[in-house]
Order: C-alpha cells, then sequence, then structure tokens
DNA sequence: TTCAAATATGATCCAATGCGTATATAGTTT
DNA sequence: AAACTATATACGCATTGGATCATATTTGAA
C-alpha cells in the first residue's frame, strides 16, 4: 500500500482541526452566504470582535478563506470550494447516524 | 438564510477534531485496506499499544469505525464510507495548494 | 494633524487532549 | 486454577488552543 509522509498526515490533520471550531463553522456557514466584512460576521455569529477576527485569521492561512481590503473594512469570502463539498459530506454522514436516533436535525 | 443549531456545530465540530489527529489518519489509512487488529495497527503505525487502543476507541466511539471481537482479537474496520471521499476532498484540495509552492505529494 | 471607527494582535488564563508507563480486564491454553 | 496473550483503561505530565481584556494598527473624516 502506498503510505502517506509524515509532513503529508500533518497537514491533512491540521486542515481537518481549523474546521473542528464550532464559531469557525459559523463563520463557513454565514459566508455560504457570499463575502462579508468583519462587523457583520460578528453581528451574525454573536461573537466578540477579537474572536471573530481571530479565527478568521486561522480560516484564511490555511487556505480556506480569502481576504479583501476596502477602505476600513475587510472582507471575507470562501477561496477553497471544496468546502461546501466537505461540510456536505459531514452533516450528510452525521444525518444519517442520528436519523437511527434522536433528530438533532430532522426538523427540516 | 437557515441556521444552525449549537448542537448540530459542536456535532460537526466534534466529527472534523476526530480526524484532526495524525496518529488516527494513519490509522484510517491502514484500514482503508480492509480491517485489521489491533497488534495490526499497531505494527503498521509503528504507534504504542495504548495509544492505538485509546485511538481506535475515539474513532469507533464518533461512529467511523466498526469493532469485531473475535477471540482474543479485536478487529476493527471502517464503518462509515463518508470517509473515503472526506478524505480524498481534503487530499485533492491540499494537493491544489501545495502544487502552486514545493510539493510534498508531488511523487506519484 | 487630531479624532474616530474597523480590524488585528499581545498577554494571560483555563480547559481539553495526546502520550507514556503501569495496570486492569478478557479470553485462551495447559 | 495458573499462566499467557491481546486489548483496554487509569493516572500523571506536558502541550496546545480558545476566550477575554487591553492595546496596537490601519484608514477615513473633520
Amino acid at each position: 500500500m502506498r503510505s502517506i509522509p509524515d509532513e503529508g498526515l500533518e497537514l491533512i490533520a491540521r486542515r481537518f482541526a481549523v474546521l473542528a471550531e464550532p464559531m469557525r463553522l459559523r463563520l463557513l456557514h454565514a459566508l455560504f452566504e457570499g463575502e462579508k466584512n468583519v462587523s457583520q460576521l460578528v453581528e451574525f455569529t454573536g461573537g466578540t470582535q477579537a474572536n471573530v477576527s481571530r479565527h478568521l485569521q486561522t480560516l484564511t492561512g490555511s487556505g480556506i478563506l480569502g481576504r479583501r481590503k476596502e477602505g476600513l473594512l475587510v472582507f471575507y469570502s470562501i477561496a477553497d470550494p471544496s468546502i461546501y463539498h466537505l461540510c456536505d459530506l459531514v452533516c450528510g454522514s452525521l444525518e444519517k447516524q442520528l436519523t437511527k436516533q434522536a433528530g438533532v436535525f430532522s426538523h427540516h
């Protein structure tokens, strides 16, 4: 079998880790609608400005988000389209698991 | 826009977190070949028995792996087929990012 | 140039998690 | 039952990462 070098594994793990925070998922979910600036995201998520800014930095640093400055405002947007599919996959898998029990997602 | 309840976000984050460890990815990679018992996985990954066992427990607890006892041996296998696609997506996305620089995956 | 608004960053604290060692449990063999 | 093998778990330690508060930086306006 083809083995994966440690560097590669750590890169993959790192990518998953970036997605492993509820606040970052909330930010991604907000940005699925289209690009938004930091203030909008702060209001949207209900987080503090500092915290939102940090998470945006994490997401941007990993290449998932893109950044665009316009005067005082900074707009963020999805830069890696694979994220959509990734989230769909996980949601789908979890829905399957959950419909075998009680349904958190059941009220479509 | 449809918002996702906090419970849901935490479930999704949790799923990503489970995939965010190199050793667990190594175990998954090993199991992509087919089911293996703990000793085989210990040898395969080069980890300690205790550590491998713990990570297998994490993966099983999240529904990603299945567990089958056969005498003294315990066999683990991929239970959630979406994992294949999930890893492919991430790898593909990372390859794209990396080919824009130096190539860790470049020697196919 | 001074002020105000939007965003980023530094310092600190705290909780979560991974690893290693040692030990416990379960199943098998004699 | 005793001894042995395979696997799981308890404990302690070290590291990491997120949240908050305060402050810095950037940019536009007066």
